[in-house]
DNA sequence: GCCGTTTTCGGCCCGACTGTTTTCAGTCG
């Protein structure tokens, strides 16, 4: 029984009610139920098993009850019986975009759809159409969001499967037949979704590592099992593939199973110029040349240096542009997790995060960092408890007074204030000047055209309190698209207007896109790696945000929350045009 | 279902947008 277990029963009774037409606000208390599960500080499994849940906010009575039934018996009566209500696969028509519990329980009562496939053949038959309610357009946007999640059926986001990649890499050292370890792939390039893992150990008992491997506790089942390579299931519906080499070959196979495909089509021609093809166990002189296998081959490094190279740092490999510049000794020295000093762009309680100003601050200041931004919702983000001005500047308050109660820390008060439909922004100038900095965002209507869009933002960034643009795009990974917006005109903007661009690195957003970073960098634009963190534990995915810049080939330089707090202080109170 | 309380029942973030309607329901954030 784990917390994610107990969280997810919440949220499908939730999701259950919801069909069921019950109290919205009963819908709301097990979803918050869920929240606070998920966030709480303590052992909450272990609690529950005791029955030992009372006075946490959320959590009443009933609540306590069924987790007290859950994490004891590991099933829930109130649960299992709503589920039996309705068809399995009823679920997964709420992952479609647009579609809620009451268009899925009128195409569930109607049409007795509970599954996509269901779904899909009554649009394909134009019945959808014809229902109360429904009408051309919806069957088409239904279509559409079907096949919008087959696109991404499979698809795992490196930020959600980071913690899980740890912990079998953290197990497979434990092995006393393995003496090397890696995660090759798309994860090891830092890719910003993952369709499936690829482990790599060395060892000289490979038959037997294969087959401890696929009875790992992540594993759900095996796909084959050989001598030198295993492939399973995990749990989490991901394929998972452990390749089992020798020492010697152990820097080829890492090489070559990282990729991406692209870079080591072109690695492989540079070595048969050298009258050498390369695989994954090693060099062998090609038919007819005179060439000698080099030896001293003991990591992937030493690969990289005899054929003239640099050595590519695993996120750059994606052949653009880096083996051009690692021939020519010019790659940039990528930025690293341990160079960020602080990091702007993080909520409180104050609107919708889950942790206060200081609990925030706390855990930055666990993480070694010297300063946090502050920079909560704007007003007109009602959802959000976005703060107006009179609020604003109490929190401003509050800030000035905690920070004058640190000696080796600084928050910096800002707001994540709303680009509004043309380009103004939700508080007026004489209220952003009190702030320290400002991060200016989209939230709604993200239908305009591409034009209007980037012609909004622009806008925006012309503004002198404007220091940063968050989530350029506000996509959302495997769920939504980003708005439309012509990036190389805000970057072109972002280096007139001397506006900082977010690297956004919530798991789902990773936006702006490591794709255009390199083109910002050049045009003199700075990166701010920003985590959006609602919570403290969101803090963390600073680390993902450092992997994602360093695929954008951003270095130290580049990055502006690499700079001490005393450069961000002066850089805050040079006017814009000088800075 | 939870919370808070003028302590046992009333309130619970709400506005924008879409597509369906012909005045609004459903979804999203």
């Amino acid at each position: 029984m784990t917390r994610e277990t107990l969280a997810g029963v919440l949220e499908e009774i939730a999701l259950l009610l919801e069909l069921k037409n019950e109290n919205p606000f009963k819908v709301r208390a097990y979803r918050q139920g869920a929240e606070t599960v998920r966030n709480f500080d303590g052992d909450i499994v272990q609690l529950a098993a005791d029955n030992q849940l009372t006075g946490i906010k959320g959590i009443g009575d009933a609540l306590r009850d069924k987790l007290h039934e859950l994490a004891s018996t590991g099933t829930l009566a109130f649960h299992q019986n709503l589920r039996a209500e309705f068809p399995a696969g009823l679920f997964e028509l709420f992952d479609l975009q647009g579609l809620g519990p009451k268009k899925v329980k009128a195409l569930h009562e109607t049409l007795g759809i509970g599954s996509i496939a269901e779904l899909k053949a009554a649009c394909d038959e134009g019945r959808v159409a014809g229902l109360p309610g429904f009408g051309a357009k919806t069957q088409a946007k239904i279509l559409e969001a079907i096949a919008l999640k087959e696109t991404f059926a499979d698809t795992f986001l490196l930020g959600e499967i980071t913690p899980l990649v740890s912990t079998m890499l953290d197990t497979l050292r434990l092995h006393p037949e393995i003496s090397r370890v890696a995660v090759a792939g798309s994860f090891r390039r830092a890719k910003e979704t993952v369709h499936d893992l690829d482990f790599l150990v060395a060892t000289k008992e490979p038959a037997l590592v294969c087959e401890d491997f696929t009875t790992l506790p992540e594993v759900e089942s095996i796909i084959v099992c050989g001598d030198t390579k295993a492939s399973v299931r995990l749990k989490n519906g991901m394929q998972c593939d452990l390749r089992a080499v020798s020492n010697a070959q152990f820097p080829f196979a890492l090489q070559y199973f990282t990729g991406s495909k692209e870079h080591n089509v072109a690695i492989r021609s540079l070595a048969l110029k050298q009258g050498l093809s390369l695989n994954e166990y090693g060099f062998t002189p090609t038919e007819g040349s005179a060439a000698t296998v080099p030896d001293g081959i003991h990591e992937e490094r030493d690969i990289y240096q005899f054929l003239g190279l640099q050595f590519i740092e695993p996120e750059l490999r994606e052949n653009r542009g880096e083996i051009e510049a690692a021939a020519e000794k010019s790659l940039p020295r990528l930025v690293t997790l341990e160079q960020l000093k602080g990091t702007f762009h993080n909520h409180t309680t104050e609107s919708d995060g889950i942790h206060s100003l200081e609990q925030m601050a706390d855990e930055a200041m666990d993480l070694g960092l010297q300063y946090l931004g502050i920079a909560d919702h704007s007003k007109s983000m009602v959802i959000a408890n976005g703060l107006d001005a009179e609020r604003l500047m109490k929190q401003v308050e509050a800030i000035r007074n905690l920070n004058a109660t640190y000696t080796n820390f600084r928050i910096f008060a800002g707001s994540e204030v709303d680009i509004l439909r043309e380009g103004a922004l939700d508080f007026d100038d004489a209220t952003l000047a009190q702030l320290d900095y400002c991060v200016a965002s989209v939230h709604n209507i993200f239908n305009l055209t591409e034009d209007e869009m980037t012609r909004r933002i622009c806008r925006a960034m012309e503004n002198e309190h404007v220091t940063m643009l968050g989530h350029v795009t506000g996509r959302l990974l495997l769920k939504r698209e980003g708005y439309a917006v012509n990036h190389a005109m805000i970057i072109d903007c972002a280096a007139e207007t001397r506006t900082i661009i977010e690297l956004n690195c919530n798991p789902w957003r990773l936006d702006m896109d490591w794709r255009w970073w390199k083109r910002a960098r050049d045009k003199g634009v700075l990166c701010s790696i920003n985590p959006d963190a609602h919570s403290t534990m969101g803090l963390h995915h600073l680390g993902i945000g450092a992997r994602l810049a360093r695929k954008g080939w951003l270095g130290k330089q580049d990055v502006f929350n690499t700079r001490t707090v005393e450069e961000v202080e002066a850089f805050l109170k040079t006017p814009k045009a000088k800075r």
